[in-house]
DNA sequence: ATTTATTTTCATTTTTTTTTGAAAAATCAA
DNA sequence: TTGATTTTTCAAAAAAAAATGAAAATAAAT
């Protein structure tokens, strides 16, 4: 396998990760491109790399740019605008974990806290038993987003020294 | 809200939620549904409250006990079968890292070692970058899967006291 | 062995998501 | 201000994913 065939193989594949989490293909294949770019790319660039149209560029440029993945820059002497990626992989983790905290965490605690007293007959097994699973999604939760938040506003490299620090344990 | 409003809640908004995390929004549903329910439930009782067809329970059902979220009941004096999901939320979030992981994490590793020596110019630029690259999201990513690997091993609850270690700290 | 109850399959339909591409808007230079 | 270049929008088209439902298969009871 040669150089180019690599990367195509790459930005491929994690398109197809991308897409089992949620994530739009070509907005995966977009950032996987722009991850093993050392040059920043225009919108030329990428049409003509993955084959798509212009509007679809621009659009999964748009939401890269909206999780902070990806910045624009300007070229001196050039009035196109230039699409560049963050490079370190734990920075990358953190910009995903806390956009999704943001995005999906948060909401479902409100949800919980929301659902943890319904109007009901509050002996009624059936309604225990509701509350109950309730109580133990909030615990989980709250307890998932303490964590998440701590980190986040620690170290810069919290993600990298959690999982060391419990290797050498 | 009354009882029967939050189930729905629930349900409707765990649906939509899984659809984020590219996960089958009525595979999503399902588990909710039978997560909040204390007893077992048929195929009638799945199709009724969600409103779907038998073939659909079927297979959303069939895609939970895959991944060992949910199981099979019989109940004396009746032939038909009943679903049970799990309940405790860290074993359900135990059994869907170890899933993705085994699904996910552990190809993308081998992809990222087939890729990590190409063919062509090893002196030029755009060769290092790409190997620079492919180097360090292999290290991020055999960094977590070896913790992911070892928590799964250890005690049953490692996900809680990971957690509650790290907020203590 | 036959009937009845239940589950599974899968070709077709429906729904949802994604992509396109041309028009409109914005940006910049002269 | 005008014109050239570039970006953005969004209605329509295309593609992908999910759901249906009836037939086939399986399992249990008589």
């Amino acid at each position: 396998m040669n150089l180019d065939e690599a990367k195509e193989k790459f930005v491929q594949t994690w398109g197809g990760l991308g897409a089992q989490w949620g994530i739009n293909k070509t907005m995966a294949q977009l950032h996987a491109l722009l991850f093993i770019s050392a040059e920043s790319l225009s919108t030329e660039d990428i049409m003509e790399t993955l084959q798509i149209s212009r509007g679809n560029v621009n659009m999964n440029v748009r939401e890269l740019i909206d999780w902070g993945l990806v910045q624009r820059v300007n070229k001196t002497g050039n009035r196109k605008d230039y699409y560049l990626a963050e490079k370190d992989v734990w920075k990358i983790a953190k910009l995903i974990v806390r956009e999704r905290k943001k995005r999906e965490l948060e909401p479902i605690i409100s949800l919980l806290v929301e659902l943890g007293k319904p109007e009901g007959d509050k002996n009624s097994q059936e309604y225990k038993s509701f509350v109950e699973s309730m109580t133990q999604l909030k615990n989980f939760s709250e307890t998932i987003n303490n964590s998440v938040e701590r980190m986040i506003k620690a170290d810069e490299n919290w993600l990298g020294n959690l999982f060391l620090s419990m290797l050498k344990k």
